[in-house]
DNA sequence: CGGGCATTTTGATGCAGATCAAGTCAAGGG
DNA sequence: CCCTTGACTTGATCTGCATCAAAATGCCCG
């Protein structure tokens, strides 16, 4: 009661777009004060999804996409024998849900890793004022077009790297993504399972486990459960380039 | 020089849109006649693709989306070292480009697999368009939400599943879209070689090679060179969603 | 039409990562 | 505080696909 209370609560808070940190990062990024305002006018619900909780299920229609504000969330394809596979790990500034305006209806799951916030944007009052605000319509095809880009990277990362350098890319990538949000580039949690590493990266659990405690022993990184530490930062990224040694 | 001209006649030939038989399946699908017209003012400029020549290269600044008109196509992504990444194969219909909007340069190469005829679609003019036709705007948006959620099952082909599977699925995938162009679903030609389909699907050619061979020995499809029959398609299919039987 | 090169097939062997199997560790609940 | 449970680590073994090798086939071009 008091729960549902307070969620109404913050769906109805005003926080808005223009008072955001993240407005760089995420969809209004690049628009003047007016221009913001008319987004704040559109963006008017919130809602805190708990850890473990759905945003959305795959068959389930389209009801707006969402922008992630605080929080973590993985998202992932399922197919029908029941294998999961993590299509990605979303944070602060991201944008879910792009996968279903094709068809209406979503086609993979968003769980919730922590507790998280998220803007609903429904999708036809995006539509209609990214009609009248250029530089809005160029910016959410950008970040579509970035996240086809990101899918090809890692349809690369899949077919042709071994296992420690999608490790490797995996942690890179984290990294870069925690220091755009101002956090430290080589000491952060990880917010997910070994499982669901492996999940994304087309490895088996024990394969992640293993290869953490190699990089370790090699003095690249520190592992302690989900804390983790990029000590050879340059190290990690020869690891990507070199293709090992069998060119 | 005969070639020079040949190329730049085809780049002035006024075969419009609104009486292209592809329109249902390219970017137009669904507009009035109208609102066809003005599609037609934008895309002014046709290019013929040499089999093997680049329609564009990675690194390049995007001058243009491409729509497929005839032929075949294949993009690929490629790592430092040389590494290529097939990221998927292109058909009459296809728009292509869609991963450089973000970045305003090209992330992959796109290279015809056989000679080719696509239209250049100015992405400028294609976003001040869409402002005017809402139901164009829709229709971009969908194009780029399918192809990723095309990305999405691609990573998980690549992330979980076996070789034979790979195979099915790609098979399947072929002439799901060759039947949708009105050609045969069940015997087609295959337009690149064993080590392009290897390379998308995360697989050696040996592998391929070997896979197609063992379909055919099973009974399941017939291959002779690159000429593919599909002989029993439900078979096919039950591979893809039951896993084996190592659930 | 025939020589040469690229593609494909097929076989033999090797290895990265999967699988199977214990055992350790941290967190939450009675 | 101990017990349970889920997450993680580590070791032993297995296997699917890669790799290496060589022969067969198709195709381009002179």
């Amino acid at each position: 009661m008091a729960q549902t209370l307070r969620i109404v609560e913050i769906g109805k808070l005003k926080s808005a777009c223009s008072s955001c940190s993240l407005s760089e990062l995420c969809l209004p990024a690049g628009l003047s004060g007016k221009e913001l305002q008319s987004v704040d006018r559109m963006v008017n619900r919130r809602r805190t999804i708990k850890r473990g909780d759905y945003l959305f299920r795959s068959g389930v229609a389209l009801h707006a996409l969402y922008a992630l504000r605080t929080g973590f969330m993985k998202s992932s394809v399922l197919h029908e024998d029941g294998r999961e596979q993590v299509a990605g790990f979303h944070m602060a500034g991201d944008l879910l849900g792009l996968d279903a305006i094709g068809g209406e209806s979503h086609l993979c799951d968003a769980v919730a890793l922590e507790d998280s916030d998220v803007c609903e944007i429904p999708l036809h009052e995006l539509e209609n004022l990214s009609r009248e605000i250029p530089s809005l319509q160029s910016h959410f095809h950008r970040i579509m077009s970035r996240e086809i880009a990101r899918d090809h990277g890692v349809m690369l990362l899949l077919g042709s790297m071994r296992a420690e350098e999608r490790l490797a890319v995996f942690l890179l990538n984290l990294s870069q993504r925690f220091a755009a949000r101002g956090y430290s580039s080589n000491e952060f949690h990880l917010r997910m399972t070994r499982e669901e590493i492996g999940s994304f990266l087309g490895l088996k659990l024990e394969t992640v486990s293993r290869t953490l405690s190699h990089f370790q022993a090699e003095g690249l990184i520190s592992v302690r459960n989900k804390h983790l530490r990029i000590l050879k930062m340059d190290a990690l990224k020869e690891l990507v380039s070199h293709h090992g040694c069998n060119g």
